[in-house]
RNA sequence: GCGAGGGUGGCUGAGCUAGGCCAAAGGCGGCGGGCUUAAGACCCGCUCCCGUAGGGGUCCAUGGGUUCGAAUCCCAUCCCUCGCACCA
């Protein structure tokens, strides 16, 4: 490789980077070897799976960084010689297909079919390597027969619930939504964004509420995922431990409130019922204001606190005064109890509401180490010592809460959360039919398991449900008594599809049971799980509680689904969130098209680590196309003209660096980062141009400096470095090349570089602040033998006088300098670091004074310290050599 | 309000988990040079300030602290992003 490698070989050569005309061919390469194919034999395979996706028409940015990070660690697991799990599939059921085919003015299903082909196409356009074999399909009848098997066994487990509820309305799209579902203040539809409207229907349920306790307790333990999705969760699921206690109100006996302050008790003022409870309802049927209040002033989403007093009191257990009743809309009939005793002195939305009714505010608690607070302007909500309260006086808010609870009538121990029962009913068409038949004799009865799976008919148009627009899909029999009866035209929210797809994917073809259970409890959990970070919530805590659920009716041993987890970033343009309606959208086929899938996925890669965001720039992608395109120049010209020299001590230096990529990479594709990785390999190929220009190469140097950046690239860059892998003359694929390894040890590699670059600094320094205007000759000198002892010697020396330490030491006070340096070395003796030997010093430098040639022009030599002039290595020290500059 | 994550040189963005190799990578942009009839592409160098031998100054949102030593650890403040929120 001789000087002006690229331009030359760009000159008079035939070929030229071209992925348009291999990366199609090595997609068909790869498919018919069945390299990704994992077979059923494999053992305990790494599981690397991104998130399927909804099939909404097209793959967009955030898919093809998503699937490039998976395929990415993916190929990197295979290259070190793991057997890999990479399986794809479709999330396609749900509403918008139900749009679109109206738009279109055709069915879900056709409709679902054709994004499903496009977007696969797309999939294999970026040459991402799934096993294609385990394709799983949601809205095929043999993936969801099993939602409708695990819906019964959930049923015989006492996990399904049926229940007339007030539920989340979209008048839009005419469905139920989940509370996660609801988004914001304003309460608005998720997909359309229109304002949702309550309603009352029988709805069915998952119990997840029962497995509160271990999917909040849990979390702890997932050490793999990040600290904002643990966050998430734990607040959703919202814990709370109080107390439940028996207020007993006037006409209506004893209310239960939940509290989780019971030691401030004695200062509750008043007491607070939910507008929508019963017991306000009953009120407001002989009580005008009340009736008026809950009508048209009750403001549950508003700012303010609002209520109305009733004529009733209740009797404060702890205190046994009467307080005055209220009803009042921050009383919320899904939290707690509907009830709440409310103690203005120590709650800020009590206070504010205890202001504006005129109700008394009552200090019971102060701060450990303070007077008794001036509650009248502003609540002390903080734990502290109890004070008016009688015998609990001195109690701490802690002491008290456990004392009280022991003592008052009817109190005792409760948690709440705020998870709610996973609501799996949906009014719509697109989805997992629910398998229960309607019999006015036998109530809901489920569909035996020898009529799985009940399947959707043909589509039918109606603003409702059209499921209830098809008769012969409607009347049925009563598996139980076989009079007439009506199916369910219920389905399920399709977030249970994709609650336990990753174990479909284990066996997908599996006629009698969703999946293999001896086989999953070997290829399960899924070792590396990426998507985005819109899934934290509601995906990512269905799957845990079916996980669970499914692990109870002993199917598999697993009770946590995804081992290690990876939340991408957005892709922006321009600081913006990409999106249709905005119009500033890149879509990926421009992109592949354009430059090739190689570019875009190595510019993916490179922007950013996975799961910051990043901005889409179309220099970056030039810059990343320029690099691929130099990379394929340097290894055709190597391939077509290999060098033939020997390349002096440089040599050394470009098989040092290659140890150090290999090293380097390794650690960059353990930690899922990747971009370090890329860098150092970029860095590579720079270097051997430059030791082209410098010298003649030795070939195996730099046959190994390619083989190396290749096989680094390989994972991100898939198809020009399969065929780079064929140029530099393999038959095999480098998918199933071994991953360049490195047994040393990379502080070593570091220390040396860090000499290295410090010494071209200082050479820098001087040339430059000497002003010399054309150096002739650089001499490089280690420092000399007895200052590396002596600097040892200071390291490990752990007395006061170092100085006298050193100086006490024949061997030490025979040099003039010794004195010196031993009080240098007293005054750094704390920053001292680990150094080279002088031998290695020596050497290193010895490899690396090429660079200081080229960069001046100059003659480059490297002494030790007892071969140079004592005038010279008094300046040199550990870690940083003398330097002498000829003119 | 609560919770999580951020604020790095003209821009972008690494470094922060394991403090010293950090005036701080890479890319982009800018400047200078090479190649070229020219432009583009490509290649080389420079890109915080001062300094005639490797020095000094300022610097990683702001202020303080720990330490021999801080972009990195701790505290406070300000700002940004995301999630949750009249939650008893």
């Amino acid at each position: 490789m001789s000087r002006g490698t690229v331009r030359r070989y760009m000159a008079d050569s035939e070929r030229e980077y071209d992925p348009g005309a291999i990366e199609e061919q090595w997609q068909q390469s790869w498919d018919e070897a069945d390299v990704f194919r994992t077979p059923d034999d494999a053992e305990d395979p790494a599981y690397v799976l991104g998130m399927f996706p909804y099939t909404s028409g097209s793959l967009h940015m955030g898919h093809v960084r998503n699937y490039t990070i998976t395929d990415a660690f993916a190929r990197y697991k295979r290259m070190q010689g793991e057997d890999v799990l990479h399986p794809m599939g479709w999330d396609s059921f749900g509403l918008p297909a139900e749009n679109a085919a109206e738009e279109r003015d055709t069915n879900p299903e056709e409709w679902t079919l054709s994004c499903i082909e496009t977007m696969r196409e797309q999939m294999d356009a970026m040459g991402f390597g799934y096993d294609w074999d385990r394709e799983v399909m949601t809205c095929d009848p043999e993936y969801y027969r099993w939602n409708q098997w695990l819906f019964k066994r959930f049923h015989e487990e006492g996990l399904v619930e049926r229940k007339a509820s007030e539920v989340n309305w979209c008048p839009s799209c005419e469905t139920v939504l989940a509370d996660e579902q609801v988004e914001g203040d304003a309460e608005l539809c998720w997909r359309c964004d229109t304002p949702v409207t309550q309603r009352n229907l029988d709805q069915w349920f998952f119990t997840i509420t029962d497995y509160a306790d271990e999917l909040v307790d849990a979390i702890d333990e997932l050490e793999g995922w990040p600290d904002s999705v643990r966050a998430m969760q734990r607040d959703w699921i919202g814990r709370q431990h109080g107390a439940v206690v028996p207020f007993e109100v006037e006409d209506y006996g004893d209310v239960d409130i939940f509290t989780t302050r019971l030691d401030t008790i004695h200062g509750a003022t008043f007491f607070a019922l939910a507008p929508d409870s019963e017991i306000a309802q009953d009120i407001a049927a002989e009580d005008d204001d009340v009736a008026h209040f809950i009508e048209h002033e009750a403001d549950p989403d508003g700012d303010e606190p609002n209520g109305v007093a009733t004529d009733l009191t209740a009797t404060n257990p702890a205190t046994g005064e009467e307080i005055p009743v209220f009803v009042a809309d921050f009383v919320l009939s899904d939290v707690g109890t509907g009830a709440l005793m409310a103690v203005p002195a120590h709650d800020e939305r009590d206070h504010i509401f205890a202001t504006k009714k005129g109700v008394p505010i009552e200090p019971v608690v102060k701060p450990e180490d303070g007077d008794v607070p001036d509650v009248q302007e502003e609540a002390y909500t903080e734990d502290g010592v109890l004070v008016n309260s009688g015998e609990y006086d001195g109690l701490t808010s802690e002491d008290a809460r456990s004392q009280l609870e022991d003592d008052l009538p009817g109190a005792s121990h409760d948690t709440q959360y705020q998870l709610r029962d996973w609501g799996v009913s949906r009014q719509r068409y697109w989805g997992t039919p629910i398998p229960v038949i309607h019999c006015d004799d036998c109530g809901p009865v489920m569909v035996p398991d020898d009529q799985l799976p009940v399947e959707l008919p043909e589509f039918v148009q109606t603003t409702g449900n059209p499921l209830e627009e098809v008769d012969e899909f409607v009347e049925t029999a009563c598996p139980d008594c076989g009079q007439p009866a009506r199916r369910e035209t219920d389905t399920m929210d399709t977030f249970v599809d994709s609650s336990w797809y990753f174990l479909r994917y284990v066996s997908p073809d599996l006629e009698d049971a969703p999946f293999d259970t001896e086989r999953a409890n070997d290829w399960m959990p899924v070792d590396q799980y990426v998507g985005g970070i819109e899934h934290a919530v509601m995906h990512l805590l269905y799957s845990r509680f079916v996980t669970k659920a499914v692990a109870d009716m002993e199917m598999l041993e697993h009770r946590e689904p995804f081992e290690r987890l990876v939340t991408q970033g957005m892709v922006l343009l321009e600081g913006e969130k990409m999106s249709k309606s905005k119009g500033n959208v890149v879509s990926p086929q421009n992109i592949v098209e354009e430059y090739g899938a190689d570019t875009a996925r190595l510019f993916t890669m490179q922007a950013a680590r996975p799961e910051r965001e990043f901005n889409w720039t179309d220099e970056g992608v030039e810059s990343s196309h320029r690099f691929l395109t130099q990379l394929y120049n340097a290894v055709e010209e190597f391939a077509a003209d290999p060098p033939a020299g020997d390349g002096g001590a440089v040599t050394d230096y470009v098989e040092r660096e290659t140890d150090y990529v290999a090293a380097v990479a390794s650690q960059s594709y353990e930690e899922m980062t990747f971009t370090a990785a890329l860098r150092e390999a970029q860095d590579l190929l720079s270097l051997l141009d430059r030791y082209g220009r410098y010298t003649e190469p030795e070939p195996d140097t730099v046959r190994r400096a390619l083989e190396t950046i290749v096989r680094v690239l390989a994972p991100v860059a898939p198809h020009i470095t399969e065929e780079l892998w064929r140029t530099l003359g393999y038959d095999d694929f480098v998918v199933d090349a071994s991953w360049p390894a490195f047994d040393g040890d990379l502080a070593d590699l570091e220390l040396e570089r860090a000499l290295i670059e410090e010494t071209r600094e200082d050479v820098r320094q001087i040339v430059d602040v000497a002003d010399i205007a054309d150096p002739s000759e650089v001499v490089i000198a280690v420092a000399p033998e007895w200052k590396h002892e002596a600097h040892e010697l200071a390291r490990e020396f752990d007395g006061d006088n170092l100085v006298g330490e050193i100086m006490g030491r024949e061997e030490f006070r025979e040099y003039d300098g010794a004195p010196d340096y031993a009080k240098d070395l007293q005054a750094k003796r704390q920053s001292l670091t680990p150094q080279l030997t002088p031998e290695s010093e020596q050497d290193v430098l010895a490899r690396a004074t090429w660079l200081v040639a080229e960069e001046f022009d100059a003659e480059v030599t490297v002494l030790s310290g007892e071969e140079a002039d004592s005038d010279l290595t008094g300046k040199a020290e550990p870690g940083r050599p003398a330097i002498r500059i000829e003119e």
